[in-house]
DNA sequence: TCTGGGGTCCTAGGACCC
DNA sequence: TCTGGGGTCCTAGGACCC
């Protein structure tokens, strides 16, 4: 606990609506829900106008859409927001070394390794400010939390929202958390609440009273005595600027429940060749392969294997996950399948040449085999076998809506809806008023997916003064600390990244 | 018309080793 | 013939977060 309010918590309100009512000005004012759009797809965000109508983020998209139906209903364009992210991240940056993104939306910022003087005045001038700079860099809101840890920071960027900053001074924590409910504390969610609740306790107030004795007995020995200091205001934990990944993982919930065993087989195989990709771009490879299945019923169950050394080598995961797969019963009907790579290494020079070593050909493991299965393979990797890109597939394209499109007469547009053979475009931009709606059939030759405009004119899509540079080369033009500029565009998103069933 | 996708951390039991 | 005990690695599941 610091004795000034010096841990800054910035938190992007309704993030990702809001880059979408930046981007289309048709929708500024009025309820937008960005998620899954599919019939088992769920709410990403909802904009301040739909959580009006009972409309929140983690909430089924069908029942959203009975509770606020005249909504805008958008696909998520993660690579958009990703764009977005680094220019706040980078007005981050210029404040401190200490920089600790949690998603796209969310960083802590030890303003005090930043040479913010410690104190509350000079805190919330860096706050004001920073809030000030975001504005004119995305014409983006967010709100700023400021107090002496994380904890409180994180609470006071909460109680800021929407558009706020929110100072909590050191020496009045315990008064302020007291009365809050338990839900308030991180860490403690449904299952811990309900743990709580019928031991008697509500309010952090409460649990401080009942002592840590009683939270371990009812939590456990981590989970207790790490709320019991919360719930006295104490939190030391620093800010960590790089925390490098552990695990890499892709999954698909399908819209129909999958039972053909073949498909089973090859969606897995399509997962594993994603989720080499995704390690091979981000420069790691892992030792343990695991892959998650989830039955029609929504029981999950997951299966693991550690090979001998680390790999990203799709077509050993790929082998591996076979392997699991093969020790799951799925005939009743399989609703999401996953592969991950857990036991994350850097990709080093020896994990080179290990993938040159010989190795038998993996086949159905026996008790008190030799595990040979890590151990990469002779053949070296062809150009044909670079991981696939997770761009959309060619062929007819899907008008998924909130999409960018281009009209070869038109110009720029976004998606509006689509069905029975067209496809309604808004014909706006980030500048512009609000557009004007034209249908086409949807194999129209005149029109082609677009790509993101900047949301700030004079700008590019991450924010910077444009000086001719491309929306595509995103990331870090920022000197100080962006440990690894993201890897070169070559995974975008594709349209359905992840959205949806194929 | 139930419940996404990408992560982190913790627990508990068994194997194995010294 | 009691049967220690600790450390590490691995697997599986669950809670939690955004």
């Amino acid at each position: 606990m610091r004795g000034a309010p010096t841990i800054l918590h910035l938190d992007m309100d309704a993030f990702y609506a809001a880059v979408e009512q930046a981007a289309k000005p048709s929708l500024r004012g009025k309820p937008v829900v960005v998620g899954g759009l599919g019939p088992r797809g769920v709410v990403a965000t909802a904009s301040y106008e739909a959580r009006r109508f009972g409309v929140h983020s983690a909430m089924p998209t069908a029942q959203a859409r009975r509770r606020c139906p005249n909504a805008a209903y958008l696909t998520p364009r993660f690579a958009l927001y990703r764009q977005v992210s680094d220019a706040v991240m980078a007005l981050l940056a210029e404040l401190s070394p200490l920089v600790e993104p949690l998603s796209l939306d969310e960083a802590f910022v030890d303003l005090e390794a930043g040479g913010t003087p410690p104190d509350v005045r000079a805190a919330q001038a860096t706050g004001r400010r920073l809030r000030g700079d975001i504005r004119a860099a995305t014409g983006l809101s967010g709100s700023v939390g400021l107090a002496g840890s994380k904890m409180l920071a994180k609470i006071a960027s909460e109680q800021a929202k929407p558009d706020g900053l929110v100072t909590i001074r050191p020496g009045t924590e315990q008064g302020l958390l007291a009365p809050l409910s338990v839900r308030t504390l991180p860490g403690v969610g449904p299952a811990t609440a309900d743990t709580l609740r019928r031991a008697g306790i509500h309010t952090v107030g409460e649990a401080v009273e009942a002592g840590e004795a009683e939270l371990l007995r009812l939590l456990g020995r981590a989970h207790g005595s790490g709320l019991y200091a919360m719930a006295r205001g104490i939190d030391d934990r620093p800010v960590v600027a790089e925390r490098p990944s552990k695990s890499v993982s892709v999954e698909d919930t399908f819209d129909i429940d999958v039972t053909d065993r073949g498909r089973v087989q090859r969606e897995l195989d399509r997962l594993a060749e994603r989720c080499a990709a995704r390690l091979r771009s981000a420069g790691r490879s892992g030792r343990t392969v695991v892959i998650k299945v989830r039955s029609y019923d929504f029981s999950t169950l997951t299966r693991s294997d550690t090979l001998r050394g680390p790999t990203d080598d799709p077509v050993v995961i790929r082998e591996a996950a076979a392997r699991l797969l093969d020790t799951v019963d799925t005939t009743a009907g399989v609703r999401l399948l996953g592969v991950g790579v857990s036991g994350l290494a850097d990709f080093t020079q020896e994990d080179l040449f290990a993938q040159a070593l010989p190795q038998e050909a993996p086949g159905p493991r026996t008790p008190g085999d030799e595990p040979a299965e890590g151990v990469p393979r002779l053949r070296p990797r062809g150009p044909g076998e670079e991981p696939a890109s997770e761009a959309a597939p060619r062929g007819p394209h899907r008008w998924l809506p909130g999409l960018d499109v281009r009209h070869a007469v038109h110009g720029p547009g976004w998606v509006q809806g689509s069905g029975v053979g067209r496809v309604t475009v808004r014909f706006e931009r980030p500048g512009s008023p609000p557009g004007r709606v034209r249908t086409f059939r949807a194999d129209d030759p005149a029109l082609e997916p677009g790509e993101p405009l900047p949301l700030v004119p004079g700008r590019d899509t991450s924010g910077r003064a444009s000086g001719g540079a491309g929306a595509q080369t995103s990331a870090s033009s920022s000197p100080a600390s962006r440990p690894k500029p993201s890897p070169p565009a070559a995974v975008p998103d594709s349209p359905a990244a992840g959205m949806s069933s194929p």
